[in-house]
DNA sequence: CTGTTAGCGCCTTCAT
DNA sequence: ATGAAGGCGCTAACAG
């Protein structure tokens, strides 16, 4: 490869100093328009690009920022990081990207790489990570966002973005309640789930608060996927056919229950009505379309990397520690 | 925020110079081990950790690469994103990640914010380039793999991979043809699309191998999309009442296309076989489940990043210009 | 408006 | 086995 030129050969054939030339490709003030058209002239035509690897040394900054999350795969991670790169190419950032598939090990590394490449600030979302261990990684970074992961102490430098779960199933489990319904199911997810937690407390007390008695049987723990929502309904209702209605952890697990119902031949929404979580794509293009709680991913992600900017470059951020509420759309698999 | 620790600062510490803490971090023989211990102890006390920004400069190499795609929310391009950070993680690489839109210019403001960074290769999926500017800059990576983009001279620091599209549309038309469908209609995705025109090459080939005539009223452009599928199929059935069976562009149209098929009160597959292309997770979860062809995209993402690696390191890479099979999936939309 | 000096944190090279 | 000098490419701070 042919060594890439640097500010010292750009000055050098402009006759110039290469503090002159840094002026000049910085566009600060204190150069005459001329010698700067001229540099710009000359730097293009030897194929300069200033190196911010060099700059960053100097500045200590580096213009990048790193988001670490579960699984790309999954659109509810990926819908966020399209979010915050839109934002950070906007602005001139870069994006570290970092998987964990929900692996400690994995993210602590991945966190590590990231402090070593020096990032301006990190989103950490879904972090699975112990209480000390993530309060310990947070004060290396320069600034951080929380997505969907609570903490005890917030450090200054620390913004924390969450989504209103409990609320998201109270309006589901009103949605239904007023639609007569009486046997509500729930597919609560994992059991270690803290969204999953977050949905189930929100259960229980919104059927307390519309005066409907609980029963613990039917609500079932599962696998947040299509055949968990497929075989654990499958249970459920062998045992309660009672139910008329089934909540959700997410839209995978309530398009699996979708398809056990279809199953049996019931019919969705007369026999049995459905509601999903998180409104992934999918969600609109099965059949009975899924009623779901739709949550701001994509705005969330721009939030996100609105706050960490404001963060590193010393504005005062509008925004702090913010919910965002999830929205009921309503769609073909309730009546 | 504090000042990080230094080199040097530990150094001072552990009362040796710079060089031997630099020897002991990076693992260099050259040094006692009881001295390495003891500096490593001291360096862990003071939490320090090496700069990766000041090594790259020393080394001109930053253990970065970049991946430019069309948008990570499309599950075929996230699949590959996952492929290249598994394994650029086990080799202790960091991703940028770049999203394009199918823009041209943010494409090329995303490459060269890659270039400035100093990036020791990059990843380019679906280039939207033309062929001039793609070259140009191409020149300037020290290594770089296409993914889904042919072009005409390929650079010796430059590899390719491909997608064999004519062999999968083949590889569906006689599925079809062979369950005795001679009135096979296309719907073939968006006009420029390259993989497109592979595929619709492959179409016209195959039928014509199998003693088909071909009727050009059966192949329509498309949205890439559930909706482009249903009201492109809508228009295209009115036209055409003969056609049995139903090749798409990828699996939204296809999902699209059963839509507007069960909306018919056609059964499928009796009345209609459709298949799609890609295997996108929603494929097995539609109902009926969607026979399709899956190309290997993780393995697509694995394998470019090896060879990345490969070439930026200096070893030779096992691969060349790969050619990926596409595998026919069959599941309950044809019979 | 332009140039000089120094240093960001680390590694390479050569001495000891 | 350890240390000293120099430099990677750039910019901040100061001088002129």
């Amino acid at each position: 490869m042919i060594k890439r030129p640097t500010i010292a050969d750009v000055a050098q054939a402009a006759g110039v100093s290469p503090q002159t030339v840094s002026r000049a490709i910085n566009n600060k003030g204190e150069i005459s328009a001329e010698t700067k058209e001229r540099i710009m002239e000359i730097a293009r035509q030897l194929g300069f690009r200033p190196s911010n690897i060099a700059r960053s040394l100097v500045k200590q900054q580096t213009t990048t920022i790193g988001i670490v999350i579960p699984d790309i795969t999954n659109p509810f991670f990926s819908e966020i990081v399209r979010g915050v790169e839109d934002l950070a190419h906007l602005h001139s950032y870069n994006v570290f990207l970092c998987n964990t598939d929900e692996v400690p090990e994995r993210e602590l590394s991945s966190i590590d790489s990231l402090l070593e490449k020096q990032v301006d600030g990190v989103i950490l979302c879904s972090s699975r990570l112990e209480e000390v261990e993530l309060a310990s990684k947070l004060k290396e970074f320069p600034f951080a966002v929380l997505i969907n992961r609570e903490i005890e102490e917030i450090p200054e430098k620390v913004r924390v973005i969450s989504f209103d779960d409990r609320l998201g199933m109270c309006m589901a489990v009103t949605h239904l309640v007023q639609r007569g319904h009486r046997h509500i199911a729930f597919l609560a997810g994992p059991e270690r789930s803290r969204s999953g937690q977050k949905r189930l407390s929100g259960y229980y007390s919104c059927l307390k608060d519309n005066g409907i008695s609980i029963d613990p049987g039917l609500v079932n723990f599962c696998e947040p996927s299509f055949e968990g929502g497929l075989h654990t309904l499958q249970k459920l209702l062998d045992a309660h056919p009672e139910v008329t209605a089934v909540l959700c952890y997410n839209d995978l697990v309530a398009i699996g229950a979708i398809r056990e119902i279809l199953t049996r031949n019931l019919s969705i929404p007369a026999d049995l009505s459905v509601i999903g979580f998180d409104d992934i794509p999918m969600a609109a293009l099965v059949h009975p379309p899924l009623t779901t709680l739709r949550m701001p991913k994509r705005e969330v992600g721009i939030i996100a990397m609105k706050i960490l900017i404001d963060l590193v470059e010393g504005n005062h951020p509008t925004e702090y520690n913010k919910i965002f509420l999830p929205e009921l759309i309503i769609r073909g698999s309730t009546n």
